[in-house]
DNA sequence: TTAGGGTTAG
């Protein structure tokens, strides 16, 4: 049997086959040949020898029977044709729509009921509110339901359980609990209705608050109960409710039922219990392509792209062939592995079995491209797809964010709206996340407003977004008012301000905010103590830094992560104990990183320890085949040398990288002026104001070596004053200064290292111009005030 | 009238 992997990639043909667009056709496709709206008002000149014409109680039969078989152009073709329309024919019509997905067709046939004087019933109305909620409709759900109490049909069992999970689909969970609390009778339907309707609002917990209520009013769950229950504890990652629910299964005998089967399975994989999904998997048999299906994925949520990969390979060994969903479930291990071969093969067995276009295995895709660094791929497909929503809009948006491209991702962010489309909290974090790198705080608070307009102010996850972006927009304040405002705060919350106060300079701040964090009894995690050694490493404070990397391990059970070394590593280094740093480095039960070495080679750099310099550029050189990026460290070594005047190393550096391909990263800053970001790269003479800011520019650089500045020797000067006369940062500083009141701070961000050669600069210019210059580099925000800098000229 | 395995963000 031919394997998917095995297929060894028709990917070559991918972009044609989705030009041509074979495959099946998409459902919106086909209702947009059959417009039974439209065609009922031109009084349909359609030829109509292709339907049985017969009596009207044939019609009828025929109507129903092609509504079973799911022919919906027929029936609705066969509807158009009869000529006496009872209630009982339009409620089929609008049920054929409705229950095939055609929710806003089946809302216009309804309304076309009404214009033509036909009273609706109580079977008209499930499928009516049904098809608001498919749509989102809440304005026509709403009229819909003040329409009830006209028809008196305002306590009906079925059409109240139809408008609890319409409510809910639109969110309006509120309205949903009060349908169901003034319910004159409920029955099972009703509680398996308000068990999912707080699914849909993600309330794992009090939909499982909702099941035990049902239980204690003594009625049975069934298949629907169990399988909303399994979701509700994966929601909540409860893997003990998950388990008591498996052992309702047990005792209902329903572990037969491949709904449940598959339910199970998800429940825990998404409770990280993947030891125990395959445990029940293997029980099952036969083995249905959803039970692998979610298998496969389990894998992949479970850090274990590889025995994801084995299971597909499985699957097809049992005989049973994927489906589309197998696709999608398997491309994030594709990512997770950064295999772009894989996922190409994928992608070209898809086409071959005719599964594209698909517009959620196409998202599937432009993520896969996005995560393996092809962005282009991710746009092709992209631009091709027929039907885009708001997740592939976002996946779209991720893949060029990921690969640094701000002003296409903005882009599509801004047409978002032209397609009756809003932004959800996905969309918002990733486009703060853009904000936090281009210093764009005004069109950061413009995203602010929205977001409370928008109803995502309970959203933790949004709220921490914005908590990072102004701290990263030089904003701390506003940061910080913000974060005392969340509600929930969660770790991220707390991770993010101890994190910004560190960046800043500010590392008393920060360990302050850890010890309030641990009183109020959360449990610090890996990335909070990221934050608070960095924060120390920033400050220099040196033991309370020494005390945090020590508790991780003895009173967290965190170990050490590389990110961690890296930190005690710069904080040794700051207070120059360079024999201190070397033996943490060979003591470390890890590999080191180029981090690593780049933090001990700026450790040696700064206290001039040449020795030192020269162990870390041989252990880097001699591993130069191990395909790790060390761009940044070649640059380090390369100045290194400079500075030490030995030019023959520095343009052996220099081949090294260009042998491997390596260059040096483009250093470009941006500034916010009047609500608009500039962009500036090193001598860049784009901007419209290019002659004033370089005049400013010479004025500011006479007598730049003054006495802020430290010794260097004379060659290095000579040879690379030039070089860093026209850095961007410095264009960017002189164009807000130009460009901003005088007295008012002037904030920039750069997206590498600010060098030394301008850190001096940036001294001397808050000294002369009496205003304080931030600069927010890669690592840390550097406050400059009467010529001095918050980092105490150690970054 | 209600249900599973489907794509996105720290």
């Amino acid at each position: 049997m031919t394997t998917i992997l095995s297929l060894n990639s028709s990917f070559k043909f991918a972009v044609n086959e989705n030009k041509t667009r074979r495959g099946p056709k998409r459902a919106s496709e086909f209702i947009n040949q059959y417009d039974p709206i439209k065609q009922k008002i031109s009084n349909s000149v359609r030829s109509k020898s292709s339907v049985m014409k017969t009596s009207s109680s044939r019609q009828m039969e025929n109507l129903v029977s092609y509504v079973e078989d799911g022919s919906v152009e027929n029936a609705l073709q066969l509807f158009d044709e009869m000529n006496k329309r009872s209630t009982f024919l339009w409620n089929i019509a609008i049920r054929a729509l409705t229950s095939n997905g055609y929710f806003e067709e089946a809302l216009d046939l309804y309304h076309q009921m009404r214009t033509e004087g036909v009273q609706p019933d109580k079977f008209t109305f499930p499928f009516v509110i049904k098809a608001c909620g498919g749509c989102l409709d809440l304005v026509t759900g709403k009229k819909v339901h003040s329409n009830l109490f006209k028809f008196g049909l305002i306590s009906d069992l079925h059409v109240s359980n139809s408008l609890i999970l319409m409510y809910a689909k639109v969110g309006h969970i509120g309205s949903a609990e009060k349908v169901f609390d003034e319910m004159p009778v409920r029955d099972l339907v009703s509680w398996n209705s308000m068990i999912n309707a707080y699914l849909f609002v993600n309330n794992g917990l009090t939909s499982l608050t909702c099941f035990s209520r049902m239980q204690q009013s003594g009625i049975k769950p069934d298949r629907f109960t169990i399988v909303s229950a399994l979701h509700a504890s994966s929601l909540i990652h409860s893997l003990p409710n998950g388990k008591q629910i498996h052992a309702i299964i047990i005792k209902t005998k329903s572990e037969s039922n491949e709904m449940i089967q598959t339910s199970l399975i998800d429940m825990y994989v998404k409770c990280n219990a993947i030891n125990y999904a395959e445990r029940f998997f293997n029980l099952i048999s036969p083995r249905h392509v959803a039970a692998w299906n979610a298998m496969i994925r389990g894998y992949n949520l479970n850090n274990k792209p590889l025995e994801s990969f084995s299971c597909l390979k499985k699957m097809q060994e049992n005989r049973i062939n994927p489906d589309v969903i197998s696709l999608i479930n398997f491309l994030p291990s594709c990512s997770q592995l950064q295999s772009m071969f894989s996922g190409k093969t994928i992608h070209g067995y898809a086409i071959r079995i005719g599964f594209l276009p698909h517009f959620v295995l196409e998202t599937a895709l432009i993520d896969l491209y996005g995560k393996c660094g092809n962005p282009r791929l991710s746009e092709i497909i992209f631009d091709r797809m027929d039907q885009r929503n708001l997740i592939s809009r976002n996946t779209m948006i991720d893949a060029l964010v990921k690969n640094g491209r701000y002003q296409h991702a903005l882009k599509i962010f801004r047409d978002i709206w032209d397609h009756d489309l809003k932004p959800d909290p996905t969309t918002i974090t990733m486009i703060l996340d853009i904000i936090s790198d281009i210093a764009g705080l005004q069109e950061g608070k413009r995203i602010h407003g929205y977001v409370v307009i928008s109803g995502f102010y309970s959203n933790t996850f949004v709220l921490n977004s914005l908590v990072y972006m102004y701290a990263k927009c030089g904003d701390l304040d506003s940061g910080r008012v913000l974060f005392d405002r969340i509600l929930t705060k969660d770790i991220v919350s707390w991770n993010t301000i101890i994190l910004a106060n560190g960046f800043h300079g500010f590392g008393e701040i920060s360990v302050n905010l850890f010890l309030e964090m641990i009183k109020k009894g959360i449990k610090p995690n890996s990335s909070t103590f990221f934050s608070v050694l960095s924060a120390c490493s920033f400050s220099g404070m040196v033991e309370e830094g020494w005390k945090f990397f020590i508790s991780m391990k003895s009173d967290y059970g965190i170990d050490p992560g590389i990110e961690h070394y890296g930190c005690i590593l710069d904080l040794l280094a700051r207070i120059g104990d360079l024999d201190r740093a070397k033996r943490v480095i060979t003591e470390m039960p890890l590999e080191p990183t180029s981090r690593i070495w780049g933090s001990l080679l700026g450790a040696s750099r700064k206290h001039r320890d040449l020795e030192l310099a020269e162990f870390v550029a041989n252990r880097v050189l001699s591993c130069e085949h191990d395909n790790t990026d060390h761009t940044g460290l070649y640059v380090l070594l390369s100045n290194l040398y400079a500075e030490m005047g030995r030019w023959e190393d520095v343009r052996r550096v220099k081949s090294l990288m260009e042998s491997q391909r390596l260059r040096k990263t483009d250093g470009l800053t941006f500034v916010e002026v009047k609500g608009e970001t500039f962009r500036f790269m090193n001598g860049d003479r784009s901007h419209k104001d290019s002659n004033l800011i370089y005049k400013v520019l010479d004025v500011i650089l006479e007598n730049r070596y003054g006495d802020l500045c430290k010794f260097k020797p004379v060659d290095f000067l000579q040879r690379m004053s030039k070089s860093t006369d026209w850095h961007s940062v410095r264009l960017a500083v002189c164009f807000g200064l130009i460009s901003t009141a005088i007295g008012k701070p002037v904030l920039v961000r750069k997206n590498v290292r600010i060098c030394e050669d301008c850190h001096c600069v940036m001294k001397k210019i808050s000294l002369t111009c009496q205003r304080e210059i931030v600069v927010g580099d890669s690592k840390i925000f550097h406050h400059f005030r009467h010529g001095r800098c918050s980092c105490h000229d150690y970054w």
